[in-house]
DNA sequence: CTGAAAGCGCTTACAG
DNA sequence: CTGAAAGCGCTTACAG
């Protein structure tokens, strides 16, 4: 390993025949450089294939050019599975830091620990991005220390007044109100919804409102037996299934309050014999990838993932530069699949198709 | 908002009444600070809600602290699709680095571009984890070059002779070979292979060589007319299946050098109304999350991601850490299911079930 | 448009 | 076991 000296921004300075402050504007693009200095000073980092250090640079500029993506995860005995919905962001969000020449952390957090310290305090990133479905009250009240002391953040959420942060999130209000309108357009009458529906979880909470305010429109009064609290996981729609199941209280359908929760649930309803969507109907939310691949395919609501990760990137980078921002609700798509129908549809379906 | 000034280890030092460089030897653990000093710097420490600076630090100890794993993909026009077999060991890399005390800088970069410049030289990152099903021989002579600057670099793909970084991958050939031998022990005798077998993809070449070798051991001769180029997508596994249908040779079996491409390939056989298993049966290789959910469930080779991402990083830290580490070949695993059958089997599946 | 100089907040020999 | 001092490689007023 031939360990030659690290190469400077002097010694592009000597090689370009400038002082070293010049080769720092230059690099930076600083218009105050003539044109053909900064041509001089490129082509001498070239040369030497010379990189600014990162450290170094923001050190000295309090700029770490870096946001921190944090997922934050209920405690998960196996280490690999993450969330596909939040990880079906992760694409767009990482392409839209690299556009706008930010690095991208990443990081893992259980809600129980003490996060909050270690990304802006310690100056690793300039913001955070928060992702995650988890206890929103557990959360709160550190977000309330963190902007206190100035830290930037945003987070994927529920879009409510008096969030402690900005939030960019789906209608999940409308969302619902959609899936149980299509589950009554279906013929169903006794819709059953799996998630827990508490201000523990505002975005469930909300899709479980729009849930009811369907129901009550169409005059059906909704029956507190058919609500039972699911987790954002495939187990724990299998078991919230079983438990429904053991009430004996009739249900033609099922709105999960997300597309892991319903996975589970199909499952469920096919140990016991029953058929989707011939006897239950079943309706998730997300529109993860593989929701268009369960059989029968399921009936969900997309949220542009896309188009979320751009903004959550965008919104923290205002936030940074200190323009002003508002949280934002994204509008939602229902994507009906054969999960939902009571009538066979006439074709098959193919695998991924919509 | 408050803009205190930051509080450096020159206010620890003075609250808990030592010198800074006590103070920074104190909260690095260094064991030559004693015990009751520690414990004072450290409780002040806490007092002010003082963190460490990451940039000063690194700067100094000329340790980043950090790993940056570059994922490769080939350019695709949408944004958000990852690989999902990559993203499955973002999970453990993630965690694995976290147990470590790394933090992980993730970015996309497509083939084309020039990156190696960005992380090594810039010290945001002590090494590199690359991750990519991509055109390996451009990838080569980069490799090359970042190995003379002493980059550290781990990858996953074929481990083969004459690497130019320390790799993880699966056993590729006997991954090949056991598939095959499956499709063969079902009573299929012309088994077409999906999948770019060329020196560009060595993994591919490698599962296909282990095809070979299993038809070889039977007694059957390989024809080339039943192996169609492809790259791991759904798109072109369909648009393989249908070179293979427009040329006219029979085969009862489908081999794709991965799951999306045996997804692709299950659409295109079901648009042309073949079934599957019956008249052709169908097995993929990687084992992603959707490999369970499609319709029949795929028949694949499952590779151990979380143990290879536990490897990668664990690799990288010994280089890093000037410690002998050596390429490694991780076990791999058939996983039998519906796609691959002949015969029904007695029992309906259940989604996500193995 | 460019240069000389100070300083970001640490770590690490060196000395005691 | 602890302190005083140098210095990591930049950016940024300040001056011209």
């Amino acid at each position: 390993m031939h360990s030659k000296k690290r190469i400077t921004s002097f010694d592009i300075a000597e090689l370009a025949g400038v002082s070293q402050a010049t080769v720092s504007r230059a690099l930076r693009g600083d218009p105050s450089v003539s044109e053909e200095t900064r041509q001089r000073v490129e082509s001498a980092a070239a040369t030497l294939n010379y990189t600014v250090d990162k450290n170094a640079s923001s050190l000295r500029s309090k700029l770490a050019g870096t946001i921190a993506l944090l997922f934050f995860e209920d405690p998960t005995p196996d280490d690999s599975h993450i969330n596909p919905f939040f990880l079906s962001m992760l694409g767009s969000i990482t392409h839209a830091c690299a556009r706008h020449g930010y690095d991208l952390l990443i990081s893992f957090q259980e809600l129980a620990r003490d996060w909050h310290a270690d990304f802006a305090e310690s100056k690793k990133a300039d913001g955070i991005i928060l992702l995650g479905y988890g206890d929103y009250l557990t959360h709160t009240s550190r977000l309330e220390k963190l902007r206190e002391r100035g830290t930037r953040i945003v987070s994927w959420g529920a879009v409510m007044p008096d969030q402690p942060c900005i939030t960019i999130g789906c209608d999940n209000f409308n969302g619902g109100r959609s899936v149980t309108g299509h589950l009554l357009d279906q013929g169903c009458r006794h819709i059953a919804f799996l998630g827990d529906a508490s201000r523990h979880f505002p975005e469930f909470q909300e899709r479980y409102h729009g849930h009811l305010q369907a129901l009550r429109t169409r005059g059906i009064v909704p029956d507190d037996a058919l609500q039972v609290d699911a987790e954002s996981s495939q187990d724990s729609g299998r078991q919230a299934t079983e438990t429904l199941l053991a009430r004996g209280v009739p249900f033609d359908a099922i709105f999960a309050a997300s597309d892991l929760i319903a996975i589970g649930a199909i499952g469920a309803l096919m140990t016991h014999g029953i058929s989707v969507p011939f006897e239950v109907a079943v309706a998730g939310y997300d529109d993860i990838p593989m929701a268009s691949f369960v059989n029968p395919p399921l009936t969900t609501v997309q949220q542009d993932t896309r188009r979320a990760g751009e903004m959550l990137v965008d919104s923290l980078l205002r936030l940074i530069h200190n323009e002003p921002v508002e949280s934002r609700m994204l509008p939602m798509k229902l994507m009906v699949r054969r999960s939902s129908l009571w009538q066979d549809v006439a074709h098959a379906e193919q695998p991924g198709e919509d």
